[in-house]
RNA sequence: GGGCCCGUAGCUCAGCUGGACAGAGCAGGGGAUUUCUAAUCCCCAGGUCGGAGGUUCGAGUCCUCCCGGGCCCGCCA
């Protein structure tokens, strides 16, 4: 995911360790590499007596440079007047000392650190006490984060790109929520305007045409073949509302005797929309509206269900109407100055505000833009008292961006309080083939279809193997296969495997790894892999903070897919259960505590951990 | 015409906010299993990072231009 704005713009808690807190404190209390930099750090303080500059920690390309490495003695170059390789060579010499580090080297103006056996082994017996919460720090400190997603219009099923949506959003939500800020998970819905008339004609339509009588409206008719929904959802919500209601639609006289019908036929789903239903103007459509809106909700609302994602706000654009916030939003916008009257509509100037040009927020047949709505949503979001917002939006909206930022700098929300991504399309192949997608012609590839070929799993992982704002190509058939091609079994098998070898044992030796503490017979294990692996395990941690911060969740599946290649090849080459008993147990402390990565990372990602496949 | 995004191995994509010889999976070829699940493992191959300049000690990464692909440019939602 990129961000619009730099990503130091849009970074909420930079990690900066407390600088008054003591070594121990930080060793504790920070990802590895902060660890690791708060040493150089001191290091360099007793060296040079200068302020560090801003320097990186990160793991080399080669992991036989070491485990991490700096790039502090180029930055120094020029303020020192000395080569940069003789500074590292220096502040080598200083750091060798420290015993977190078995070997400290310069190369090339780089400063590669090996990290001692026995950090690494402290380290990870932490992780096995502490579980999952090894992993975790308050880095949101409570600030109140809303993600704001899907928000798909109702007129209609949810299709792939929506459940791309979903699922980046849901994994981010999980991700913040993880390390402590207070996320809510909003959907909102653009439950006015005309698509909703839109929506209860075709309803309407498809009712009538179970008559035969389709050809008695020829209004509704022609409004139906210029502009209706023509996917077959809309015959099956005519077909439930015929069931409800049998002829009574076919007169307007029967409208209200209909909604009473619906409201007492047993529907096992919410009827806000009907229950709220007053007829203005076209009776029979309006409730064909409100029917076809509480039944689309109710499928949207199942779909996001069988893929694990739930919303903690509904968000209704109609209530903006019904509060007055729009009408209020205008008026706040005419006091500052910012609206004008031309052509009978009115204008909102954003290009004051780095917009091309300006926007309509009423039209001149006194209708409000959806834009209009859109800003007052983000001002009642301001006023709710969000300390940041998060959107995922369609990319097709990303021209949309500049006149929402400019409308919030007219009411003077900061200008690093809305962050927004985009989500890019999906296209869906079947036996190699495109598979087209047009709501108009209803032949989009709804999620649902997806998810029941597919299975919620892989549909959430394959969706976070690629950025997300660049296309993604959705193959139901490679999707479908389990083999290797499909990484989402490869992680999983990981974690049954581990599953099984503790069954096993508990099963032969009366031991159960889950509740004994093996810790100390990590001392035991004295091959290269097996450090390697608890390596790259209390890495997460810093992969997952990096992760949170830069927003970018798909970045999970791929340290999954090497934490579980790095497994399944130890686990080819050595025996657990067999090996020498105190060997034995070392290594099912080592897989006790990658199995606890898993299931994290898995967790964040909403995938699910099996016990066995 | 303007704006946004993308262009890395035959294919699908990573590349951690400029750093050390450019990575993974798939596809292709060859091998491993009486053992804790072979949905696994091991070996082999392949790229002038779309092109040209520039900034820098250092560029796949930043800047400019060009080429190619996608999306968006409504008083639609």
């Amino acid at each position: 995911m990129r961000a619009l704005t730099s990503r130091r713009e849009n970074s909420i808690a930079p990690i900066t360790p407390p600088v008054e807190a003591g070594w121990e404190v930080k060793y504790n209390l920070i990802p590895m590499k902060e660890i690791v930099r708060s040493r150089i750090e001191q290091a360099l303080g007793e060296l040079y007596k200068i302020d560090p500059p801003e320097f990186k920690v990160e793991k080399p390309k080669d992991e036989e440079l070491g485990d991490l490495a700096t790039n502090v003695a180029f930055l120094l170059s020029k303020a020192l007047r000395k080569n940069p390789n003789e500074i590292a060579k220096e502040l080598s010499e200083k750091l060798s000392q420290e015993d977190m580090f078995e070997a400290v080297e310069a190369v090339r103006g780089f400063i590669n650190l090996r990290l001692s056996r026995n950090f690494i082994l402290s380290e990870f017996r932490r992780l096995l006490s502490e579980g999952e919460d090894y992993f975790k720090e308050d880095i949101g400190r409570g600030l109140k984060v809303q993600l704001e997603f899907v928000s798909a219009n109702p007129t209609g099923p949810l299709h792939l790109g929506h459940g791309r949506g979903a699922v980046v959003g849901d994994a981010l939500a999980r991700l913040f929520e993880f390390y402590g800020f207070n996320i809510t998970r909003e959907y909102y819905i653009n439950d006015a305007g005309r698509q909703v008339y839109i929506l209860g004609v075709s309803v309407f339509y498809r009712y009538l045409e179970l008559f035969g009588k389709e050809g008695e409206r020829p209004g509704i008719k022609k409004l139906f073949e210029e502009e209706g929904y023509k996917g077959e959802y809309v015959i099956e919500i005519a077909k439930a509302l015929k069931g409800a209601v049998g002829d009574l639609l076919l007169s307007r006289d029967g409208v209200p005797e209909a909604k009473e019908r619906i409201l007492s036929y047993g529907f096992d789903f919410p009827l806000s929309y009907t229950s709220a239903f007053k007829p203005v103007r076209e009776p029979e459509v309006e409730l064909c509206s409100a029917f076809g809106l509480d039944m689309m909700m109710e499928e949207i609302r199942e779909d996001l269900g069988s893929m694990c994602v739930d919303f903690d706000v509904w968000f209704s654009e109609r209530s903006l109407y019904e509060r007055g916030l729009v009408d209020k939003l205008i008026e706040e916008l005419r006091e500052r100055g910012y609206v004008y009257e031309a052509e009978g509509a009115l204008w909102l100037k954003t290009s004051q505000f780095g917009d091309d040009k300006d926007r309509v927020l009423r039209k001149s047949d006194g209708t409000y833009t959806y834009f209009a709505s859109d800003i007052a949503y983000h001002w009642d979001k301001f006023k709710r008292g969000f300390d940041k917002v998060i959107d995922l939006w369609g990319a097709d909206h990303h021209g949309y961006i500049p006149r929402v930022k400019a409308s919030l700098k007219m009411l003077r929300i900061p200008e690093d309080w809305l962050e927004v991504y985009l989500i890019q399309m999906v296209k869906f192949f079947r036996e190699g083939k495109e598979v087209k997608m047009s709501k108009r012609a209803g032949t989009f590839v709804p999620l649902r279809e997806a998810l029941n070929e597919v299975g919620p799993d892989a549909v959430r992982f394959l969706f976070l193997t690629k950025r997300s704002d660049t296309p993604l190509d959705f193959d139901v058939d490679k999707a479908k296969e389990k083999s290797s091609d499909n990484p989402v079994f490869y992680v999983q098998y990981a974690h049954a495997r581990i599953s099984g070898v503790f069954r096993e044992v508990k099963e032969r030796f009366n031991l159960d790894p889950e509740k004994e503490d093996l810790s100390p017979f990590l001392e035991s294990l004295e091959e290269d892999i097996e450090l390697k692996l608890m390596k790259k395990t209390l890495m997460i941690k810093d992969e997952l903070i990096d992760i949170t911060l830069r927003r970018d969740p798909h970045l999970i599946t791929y340290f999954l897919i090497d934490l579980a290649g790095l497994f399944h090849h130890y686990y080819n080459h050595h025996r657990i259960i067999g090996s020498e008993k105190r060997i034995m147990k070392g290594r099912l402390a080592l897989l006790k505590g990658i199995r606890t990565a898993l299931r994290l990372s898995l967790k964040l990602i909403g995938v699910s951990a099996p016990e066995r496949m």
